[in-house]
DNA sequence: CTGCCTGCCGCAACCGGGTTGCATTTGTCC
DNA sequence: GGACAAATGCAACCCGGTTGCGGCAGGCAG
């Protein structure tokens, strides 16, 4: 585990460090791919899934993870790429693989933005394409 | 209720009518915006909500429904407007008001689509922006 | 008409993800 | 070290969705 890079990105959105916060956020870090809480749950055994959830919900709230609503009833999280907040320029597409039930960030790709009808002010943009992954589709 | 665009409708599909159906695909014909079980259970005191499920779950079956699932952990249905299946290239945006808690179907705005990479399948499109509808910002 | 069979429906119980209340532990500051 | 605040673990709860099952209704054969 990177300790070093989790104290200080923690550190720098003035997040308290904890054992419990560098663990999840590690998990985040390595991971490829969006996590789930359950994921989350599963991979840190020793931790209460309470605390995970309090946990992300602190690392959302300082723009430290985002989450994402993929459509299949549980929440992804996946790490925030900039240092900075995530903008809704900078939301990206993902996609649910509707075979091995993985959701993907592709990064490469921003999510579109569509013009709204008069007096809609646009907080945030949620783009899931659902179908069949290159690795499932032999 | 307009009954006989019900039996015509239900009819069309191949879809057996009883009073139930009548009730769901009416509620459904007759909102403006898209409904949840919960709204369903709602308006039609009298009906079972595990019969409102699987009436919807036979009308999604049919193509006389198509479920959004907008991010707030209750599936929106909403009644289809073609006389024929929904395809990718229907599916239209959807505004999810953070202050009012409805879920508009902005049906003159296709869900934009966009390039995946090599060997993505495309099954759906899910397109939800959040934010505030015009009736609530004053 | 009668009986059978199939499909529809209501009830109640269940399930899983998420959330909360509360007591305990940990950490920080003085 | 002591006091206070924040973080954590546990258990219970909530809610939308889902299912098992028994009862009912409607269509068809005899």
């Amino acid at each position: 585990m990177d300790k070093q890079r989790c104290i200080e990105r923690l550190e720098k959105k003035g997040v308290r460090v904890t054992s419990i916060r560098m663990l999840v956020l590690d998990a985040l870090m390595r991971a490829s791919r969006t996590m789930s809480l359950a994921d989350l749950e599963t991979e840190l055994e020793t931790v209460d899934k309470s605390s995970i959830f309090r946990t992300l919900e602190v690392f959302e709230a300082n723009h430290l993870v985002h989450s994402i609503d993929d459509g299949t009833g549980s929440m992804k999280y996946e790490i925030c790429e900039g240092e900075d907040s995530c903008t809704v320029a900078d939301m990206h597409t993902h996609f649910y693989c509707e075979k091995c039930h993985k959701t993907y960030c592709l990064k490469e790709i921003n999510a579109p933005l569509v013009d709204l009808p008069e007096g809609f002010t646009v907080h945030s943009v949620n783009y899931i394409i659902k179908g069949i992954c290159s690795s499932c589709r032999e």
